[in-house]
DNA sequence: TATCCGACATGTG
DNA sequence: CACATGTCGGATA
């Protein structure tokens, strides 16, 4: 169960009428206890408790229900009952069904409040379901609340009224959505002048049979698009000439485009009706535009609906990217300035002309927390210069943000007025932000559209660096001058944000076509993921200056991707002047999105010094390369073959089979045992888990010849037709095979032997796995081979100079190595130093390594080289391997793997005839 | 003809 | 149910 799950559960137990004995148990339930979990709990058999009617859930909670007014002795009995400490719970509960209280032991935290209002406090309870409580998620119980309750209002409304879902109307349904939040957040704040204005008028003026509702929220909403004033006087003749009824007549102008257009609402059922409703008695005060914004997104996403673990961690991670980008400089400005009344005001006049552009700005989470981060700011300048309740002069029109969804793009309009009026609240009082709430500003900085499809600097003309606009035609189509305003003259531009990451062969048609508007003459874009495009885009931008960072997956610094887009960016004259190491998005949540990220902040190359942060630390590097490592700008592209004198290398064989063509060692063995002639036509294969775990596999493997014998064993027959028709319906490389289907796609072995390396492995090894194969063993597409190589050649693979390299050059899965040939061992840089002697040291330490293993037989790979369990043997065999390595490099070995890389790319460049950037 | 990738996929303790 | 760690075959050059 999530969050949302588990507040639904609560509230409607909360509703029902209390049962004492039942209660306990009921609890559980909401909290996703399984029925056999609940069925031993009641019959005795895993409840601990000692209090009579008391229910202890072992390493979870004790609850006790009582009579009416005991509460208080309750939990007292609770606290000091032995059992509930032998039983490490981590929560107390007692109740009485009108009065609640809690404990969290490990925390101290207690709530104590009125049965009804118990959901409120579920946040408090998540551990009990398995939910790690971060922080933030606990803090956020009314967002979790209120999204539950606007989804299901959401849904039901969809359900009475099918013609708003449909792709022309989901619009109108969204923007009454966001009309619908603004309204519940007025009438809480004060915005409304009368607490609650907006949920009693709909309570009392629509029928209880539902069937004006909406007739009841259009007149509202047209009343907030009328105007009250004239000339800045009161004047009744618009709501005269518009027909405002006197009950919506209370409902102030409001505009900002919120208002303005269609005032159409979906009908509404009596259950919608109620929702709605209850939806407005829940206190909006509360709201949290940050992450609100991103959750109440899952509202109107079929394929969100579930993923809202992923934006708790969130607001960190935002501020991973904004910190090195520019707040980190406006705290430093701040800090500097002191209680120097000038200086304070240079910032805040600073400040006043940042703009913050978000080209995938989703619900805006970015430009919310930027814009408070900033607020926050200025309330300190303001503080120091003793005008502390001084209006704000940062615009809230200067955080523009660009979103594909209609809906999100609604929502982050929506969450930037309300943040502005929250910091409002507190920074300058309620009455101050009151005043200048209405009417909303009607400029609209959040375009929904296509980011890489629109322009830039005519939706957030950046000005500032003194650079005047060219009409040029560097984003395709010439300027329109008329566009530009200079409004922002002398300001800065900070591009951020967390595009979205689509793997090559997952873009659409349409999004390879957006990317390819960045080809450059005949050049054409090539495999690179879809957020490149949002770094191209802003590379260009920052052209006329500003900077830019983005969270992205980590694929885009590393391997194939590394040449195909960083060159275009440092041809920009630009440089990377900040990067945050690998992260997951987020971990402690259930259905989460499952990728490793970075960050990368890009500025002009002569602009600024340079850092590398980690979760623990910043580092202060010289230069930050597009593989996010300290050192020179080296590109390595792919090489077709090698640039040392070493053996080829080839990936694995290709089965291209549905799996028709392996078999498990069960499945090899009924066969032989009932066709003991088809033993010929199979052999072991190796791929990366088999090798690195001493799986047994086995393959048919079939020559022309064996054809006609292969087809008459009628088990492999219908093998070969399953390949036959998913060849014949696969890809038009798979048609290649038609005629074929008892052989693999490649069939390359060798004679003598077979050195090994699996295509992915683990990172926590200190050294590759890799190893020698007999050649009866055939090697599959999960894993690359050198066939009948001198086997010096093994002792290159198994260095820790060539892991060195691999990890730094070749694409990873997520963090795991991934061993490619083109990009790892062609590459691969060996001084022509090496000499036969060398070549036989080699030789002879790799057979070490290969007897060091053979001393702990049966020992798999993945044992062998578990880092904290390495064989001492084992461990001296590579030492020495490296070592006898290291001297053909520099005499000596390196002294650590910075050492090793900075050796490697020198000599890569040598070899290879390329200039370091 | 051969490769490289995955807002991943899947087993395990 | 969280963590460790590598399948599989499409798409594209």
């Amino acid at each position: 169960m999530n969050a949302v799950e588990i507040e639904q559960a609560i509230s409607e137990l909360a509703e029902l009428p209390f049962d004492r004995a039942e209660f306990p148990f009921a609890f559980l339930e909401a909290f996703g206890n399984k029925a056999t979990t609940l069925k031993k709990l009641r019959s005795g058999a895993s409840n601990a408790s000692d209090l009579l009617g008391g229910v202890l859930q072992r390493s979870n909670i004790h609850i006790a229900t009582c009579d009416v007014g005991a509460v208080d002795q309750a939990l007292k009995a609770l606290r000091e009952s032995p059992k509930t400490a032998a039983a490490k719970a981590k929560f107390i509960l007692a109740t009485d069904g009108e009065d609640f209280q809690a404990e969290d032991l490990n925390t101290g935290e207690t709530v104590a409040c009125t049965f009804a209002d118990f959901p409120n406090h579920f946040g408090l309870f998540l551990p009990l379901a398995g939910i790690t409580t971060v922080k933030q998620i606990r803090e956020s119980t009314f967002d979790i609340r209120a999204t539950s309750r606007l989804n299901k209002l959401y849904v039901e409304l969809l359900k009475d009224n099918p013609e708003w879902a449909t792709a022309e109307r989901r619009a109108d349904m969204n923007h009454f959505m966001a009309r619908l939040i603004f309204c519940f957040f007025a009438e809480d704040t004060d915005i409304f002048n009368g607490e609650g204005l907006f949920t009693r008028t709909i309570e009392q003026m629509s029928a209880r049979d539902s069937s004006n509702t909406h007739e009841v929220i259009s007149q509202i909403f047209q009343a907030m698009d009328t105007p009250t004033r004239h000339e800045g006087k009161l004047d009744e003749r618009y709501r005269k000439a518009a027909g405002t009824p006197r009950w919506a007549d209370v409902f102030p102008y409001v505009n900002g485009q919120l208002f303005s257009g269609n005032t159409d609402v979906p009908r509404f059922s009596r259950i919608a009706r109620a929702y709605l409703i209850q939806i407005g008695n829940l206190n909006w005060k509360k709201i949290n535009p940050d992450i609100f914004g991103s959750m109440i997104q899952a509202v109107a996403d079929d394929e969100e609906r579930g993923a809202l673990g992923m934006h708790y961690t969130s607001v960190p991670n935002i501020l991973k990217v904004l910190n090195p980008l520019f707040l980190d400089d406006l705290r430093a400005a701040l800090e500097d300035a002191a209680d120097n009344g000038r200086k304070l005001l240079n910032l805040r006049n600073r400040m006043a002309h940042i703009r913050v552009f978000d080209p995938a700005c989703g619900s805006g989470n970015f430009l919310v927390i930027a814009y408070k981060q900033m607020r926050e700011i200025e309330a300190e300048i303001n503080v120091r210069r003793g005008d502390a309740n001084r209006k704000s002069a940062i615009p809230l029109t200067n955080f523009r943000g660009i979103e594909l969804r209609d809906f999100p793009a609604e929502i982050a309009r929506l969450a930037l007025i309300i943040a502005e009026f929250q910091c409002d609240v507190i920074y300058r009082g309620q009455k101050e932000a009151l005043a200048d709430f209405l009417p909303l500003d009607s400029q609209n900085w959040i375009t929904n559209g296509n980011a890489l499809r629109l322009d830039w600097l005519a939706l957030c003309p950046p000005a500032g660096s003194g650079v005047r606009m060219q009409a040029d035609d560097l984003f395709g189509t010439p300027l329109d001058q008329s566009e530009i305003d200079f409004e922002n003259e002398g300001g800065e531009t900070y591009i951020c944000g967390n595009p979205p990451y689509i793997g090559d062969k997952y873009q659409t048609k349409e999004q390879k076509d957006d990317l390819r508007t960045f080809k450059s003459g005949k050049q054409e874009v090539r495999a690179v993921d879809y957020i490149a495009g949002w770094f191209w885009k802003a590379s260009d931008y920052i052209r006329h200056g500003g900077r830019f960072a983005f969270v992205s997956t980590n694929s885009i610094c590393q391997g194939v991707q590394v040449p195909l887009i960083w060159p275009k960016i440092f041809g920009n004259g630009q440089a990377i002047f900040f990067a945050h190491e690998n992260f997951m998005w987020g971990n402690n949540a259930a259905r989460n999105a499952q990728v490793t990220c970075i960050i990368v902040g890009v500025a002009d190359a002569q602009e600024r010094r340079k850092f590398i942060y980690s979760d623990a630390a910043r580092k202060e590097v010289a230069n930050i390369n597009p593989y996010l490592s300290p050192g020179d700008t080296v590109i390595v592209a792919r090489a077709s073959e090698p640039i040392s004198e070493v053996g080829v290398m080839f990936g694995g064989n290709i089965p291209r089979d549905q799996g028709n063509l392996l078999l498990s060692t069960d499945e090899m063995q009924a066969l032989v045992n009932e066709y003991p002639q088809s033993k010929p036509l199979i052999r072991p294969i190796v791929g990366s888990a088999e090798f690195i775990n001493g799986l047994r596999r086995y393959c048919l493997w079939i020559s022309d010849e064996q054809a006609e014998l292969a087809f008459s064993i009628p088990p492999i027959a219908e093998r070969l037709s399953k390949i036959r028709e998913y060849r014949l319906n696969g890809s038009e490389r798979g048609r290649a095979g038609l005629d074929t289907p008892y052989k693999f796609e490649r069939t390359i072995i060798g004679n003598r032997h077979t050195i090994v390396v699996p295509s992915v492995s683990s990172e926590r090894r200190e050294y590759l796995p890799c190893g020698l194969m007999p050649p009866d063993v055939r090697v599959s597409n999960l894993a690359l081979a050198i066939y009948d190589a001198p086997l010096w050649n093994l002792s290159v693979v198994a260095s820790r100079l060539h892991l060195v390299w691999v990890g730094a050059v070749c694409g990873k899965l997520e963090t795991r190595y991934r061993y490619s040939n083109t990009m790892g061992w062609n590459t691969f840089p060996i001084p022509t130093t090496l000499t036969e002697q060398g070549k036989a040291d080699l030789t002879r330490c790799a057979e070490d390594i290969l007897l060091a293993r053979e001393a702990h037989f049966p020992k798999t790979i993945a044992e062998l080289y578990d880092p904290a369990k390495m064989p001492d043997n084992l461990r001296h065999a590579h030492e020495r391997n490296d070592e006898v390595l290291e001297r053909i490099y520099i005499g000596r070995k390196f002294r650590n793997d910075t050492e090793r890389l900075e050796k490697l790319f020198e000599l890569y460049t040598k070899m290879t005839g390329k200039k370091a950037a």
